[in-house]
DNA sequence: CTATCGATTAACCAAGTGGTTAATTGAAGG
DNA sequence: CCTTCAATTAACCACTTGGTTAATCGATAG
């Protein structure tokens, strides 16, 4: 992902990481230090900074500075974004559409084969 | 993204390139051929077969060979899973949460600071 | 049979990712 | 002061990504 990708790239590329998304969870039940937040994951305290780096530029978290802590909470305005982006595609999910057009496709390329035989199912030019 | 991640990191990742998205919104509309799906890209057939196998590994296409063709069409499933795990952070997005957070959170902070001179949100052990 | 056409594979490249260890910064405590 | 502690930055590494061009494969049309 370059920092010059679209927000929505940038957002579906922070939450394509299972510790990055373990992390937001953990904000889910309240704010956190860095330190707390990378007590889980058995990983060095440089890896987890460049995770928050990575949420914080997706504006899934911001950090405020309290003495020697950074405080991380969730903003979630991004994921927001995302799930309307997935929503347009409810209607293929809802009511079995993928096995419908399945079937639909299946029926229609078999009687094309048995009729016409290779009579294209779009307006694909065959020269 | 290594092919070892689980299928939500997979899916998203999948999600992480307009070009992708584009060709999801794409069929969408119907199925395509790969020459049909790459027509409106500047970029090489090669370039669009490689984002095809990457929508492919994530479940959210499906190829069929027909003749020299291979029709692509939509796979949902992942989406709707993607979808269902963003689900759960709506209650951070639904009524200005985000702010009502900030609002509290910057009053505690602050009462801290007058009171007890950095008494901690939470219970961070000081030695 | 041969040329062509849709699509993929191979080989390569520049840039990005996810991790490490070591060094650095900034604030608090003794 | 000087140390300690939370966190970040720097430098490095192996591997992935997204793109290229050239070569290949399979099916169709002459």
């Amino acid at each position: 992902m370059a920092n010059t990708d679209d927000p929505l790239s940038i957002t579906f590329a922070a939450l394509a990481d299972p510790t990055r998304r373990a992390i937001l969870a953990r904000l889910t039940r309240g704010e956190a230090t860095v330190g707390e937040l990378g007590e889980p994951f058995d990983m060095s305290a440089p890896a987890i900074s460049k995770h928050l780096r990575v949420l914080e530029g997706a504006g899934l978290i911001a950090r405020e500075v309290d003495a020697r802590w950074r405080i991380c909470r969730l903003r979630a305005k991004p994921m927001h974004d995302a799930h309307d982006w997935l929503e347009a595609y409810r209607r293929h999910w809802e009511g079995n559409l993928d096995r419908l057009v399945e079937f639909v496709e299946r029926t229609h390329r078999a009687e094309a084969r048995k009729t016409a035989r290779g009579a294209p199912r779009a307006p694909r030019k065959k020269p």
